[in-house]
DNA sequence: CAAGAACCGTACCGTACGGTACCTGCAAGG
DNA sequence: CCTTGCAGGTACCGTACGGTACGGTTCTTG
């Protein structure tokens, strides 16, 4: 899930560096914590420096989106034939990775910081965050979604609206509420298996798959 | 949906007349437009009289927070027996009422304060925030899911979860895009009707209720 | 009418931010 | 050796905020 992204033509080791800090920053202190005076600090370079390599305070944050997003990788899935068996274990791990994904400290204080900026700025960074955090993660269900239509395990007309569903089914409200400060679920597998469960009951073509759908799980 | 709380013992008719300023300056601007002399100069009143009745900045937005929701009232519930059709009325009508509630700019506006609060202040405004603005609708759902259920139109074990599956399938991602800046969907109505579809798949107890929820739909 | 409270408008203070300018150290290259 | 460019350190500037103080005005109350 993170890992080294191959090429990173965007910035030098250097600036790499700094933009680390400068997460660690923004997670540890929210935005206010993250000043040109204490990022410069906290890097050991200058603030001119800052100012040279990302011209202003709007670049650095979205520099930091960038820099964070060329961390994160997802599986190139490999071309193995799907059985109802592994499609369920793809669609649960795809699950179990979102939900940890959404709920990860640097995730979580970028998100943050975009939604307090969006109230002003028209949305610049929030378009920013969608665009390189979910890109990878909505075309790697897509395409295993996809695969299962395909392979004669998934029935829907619209694949975009029924990735919403199993997004809805897996994340709920729990995203807004770790925004709000909430702490995260004790258990990310148990919730993703009910949401696979209930998404297989909705879009499966086999009975079984929902049996246990009605098993109970708290939060 | 909206009118009148009955009592408000919280705060004067001048004072709630001064937060509605702060909840236009929030809305139009963001948190940054929100500043003493600004809500002094739009309310006209003084600064000193904003300190003499809130305390400080952070009162100011707890008392925005609890005057907003002095102003939403849910329907209570007619004690009208249950059927099929006037239970998925009713779900229906819950998930266009929660939608649009989700959609509103005022509670965007808080939601993106608390948002950007909760990095730093340990969640404060978050939490008043999900007590003040939720309860009222999580009672209403679960008590109409409740007498679904004693009516033996639906089925679960865990009616907390039941809710949950529920609000995702309604919301999805859509309040973390619109509090990012997108903008909310053009047919509430439709997604009402597709995630109630499916939430009676799910846990309805009759065969045909779901059969409807092939249907496409975008997003 | 007089006394007092409540409130408005404004001036003010300390602070902290974003951003700029200047100086120093240092390593590369002739 | 000297020069050139890059980056660190620091001082500085203008601005805007939260919060306080004070004089003047209106409203209530006895």
């Amino acid at each position: 899930m993170i890992g080294d992204a191959g090429q990173m033509p965007e910035f030098t080791p250097r600036q790499n560096e700094v933009l680390e800090q400068a997460l660690r920053l923004l997670v540890e202190g929210g935005d206010r914590a993250l000043t040109t005076s204490g990022l410069a600090r906290a890097a050991n370079c200058s603030k001119e420096s800052l100012y040279k390599w990302f011209g202003d305070r709007d670049g650095l944050l979205a520099a930091m989106i960038a820099h964070q997003a060329s961390k994160v990788r997802t599986y190139e899935r490999g071309k193995e034939k799907l059985t109802p068996e592994n499609l369920r274990e793809h669609l649960e791990t795809f699950a179990r990775d979102l939900l940890e994904v959404l709920s990860g400290d640097i995730s979580l204080a970028l998100n943050r910081l975009a939604v307090g900026q969006s109230g002003r700025d028209g949305s610049k960074f929030g378009k920013l965050l969608l665009e390189h955090g979910r890109r990878q993660i909505d075309r790697r269900a897509m395409a295993l979604i996809d695969a299962g239509k395909r392979a004669g395990l998934l029935r829907f007309d619209d694949a975009d609206a029924a990735y919403h569903t199993l997004y809805g089914l897996i994340v709920s409200d729990l995203h807004v509420r770790m925004l709000l400060g909430e702490p995260g679920l004790k258990d990310n597998a148990r919730q993703a298996r009910r949401a696979v469960n209930a998404f297989l009951t909705l879009h499966g073509t086999r009975q079984e798959s929902g049996e246990a759908v009605r098993f109970s799980s708290g939060r």
